[in-house]
DNA sequence: AACGCCAAATAGAACGATTCTAATCTTATC
DNA sequence: GATAAGATTAGAATCGTTCTATTTGGCGTT
């Protein structure tokens, strides 16, 4: 007796995309989506996805998470080292980066006043704002 | 005549990391801490040297940027695309970064207040914030 | 000034994350 | 079920950066 695969709440956001539900954008939306605010990349993402059984390839998760950023269904974290993370959690907020761990987490409350930015210079415009907050474990 | 090129300041700031004054060293000290603050890539300053005559291989000036940064010297930023920028400003201060330019730009007047950070989790310590804001050409 | 030691510089290969390309497969429509 | 448009794919290409193995050069000693 095989799961229930139906995916419904992938299949929602999918629709309200405008984005073909094709098998692999269900199984990674399900991945993404249904399981709280998520904080990945590509090849972490691509690797769960086959774990979970899922065959897709890691150009599809390259493509599927640009469209899903594209559709305002995720946001991108840049931090060093070339590395991307894709962000679940749409609200504006910073970010603990976990340097030892490579991991990322919301920072709990904003400790910093996205309005209290000084205007930008004449003719160009915010279009985000990042703020990371890098952390080592502390020796001893 | 040839032009002075003792770099009296760029020995200086050598004698005082403990590097050994290199002609390469010395003529990237100059062109990196002898006309203000400066953002630059490692490219940028590696063509930058060329043009001033200055023999030096793209390596070398990784290694340098490196070096400086380590004798605290100079601070990296990171932001997206793989980019790293190092800045000569060695005040904690936040960032315009022009997409459309692909420059960076202090920003004059800190709109975030490190100390309001809320405590890092237990085991960790903060060694690095940054906060970095896009900026693109308003369109019309 | 020549000698030798070791640090530094170098060219080019390697790397890791991402993007691109061109071929193959799917989905949606008729 | 045929068709056309869209999506997936493997593998090559790209880009900034780092590594490796070799050569060069700074500097204290003769
Ligand atoms: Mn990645
Ligand atoms: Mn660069
Ligand atoms: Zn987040
Ligand atoms: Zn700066």
């Amino acid at each position: 007796m095989e799961r229930d695969e139906t995916y419904e709440h992938a299949q929602k956001l999918l629709k309200m995309t405008g984005l073909r539900p094709t098998r692999q954008r269900l199984g990674l939306a399900h991945l993404l989506f249904d399981q709280g605010n998520r904080h990945v990349t590509a090849e972490g993402l691509h690797s769960e996805a086959c774990k979970s059984g899922l065959s897709v390839s890691l150009a599809t998760v390259y493509n599927t998470l640009h469209q899903f950023m594209e559709a305002g269904l995720l946001n991108q974290v840049n931090l060093e080292g070339a590395r991307t993370y894709f962000d679940t959690n749409l609200e504006p907020h910073g970010h603990y980066y976990f340097a030892d761990r490579r991991e990322l987490m919301d920072v709990p409350a904003p400790g910093f006043d996205k309005t209290a930015l000084p205007a930008p210079p004449e003719g160009t415009q915010i279009t985000r704002v990042d703020v990371i907050v890098t952390l080592h474990d502390v020796p001893k």
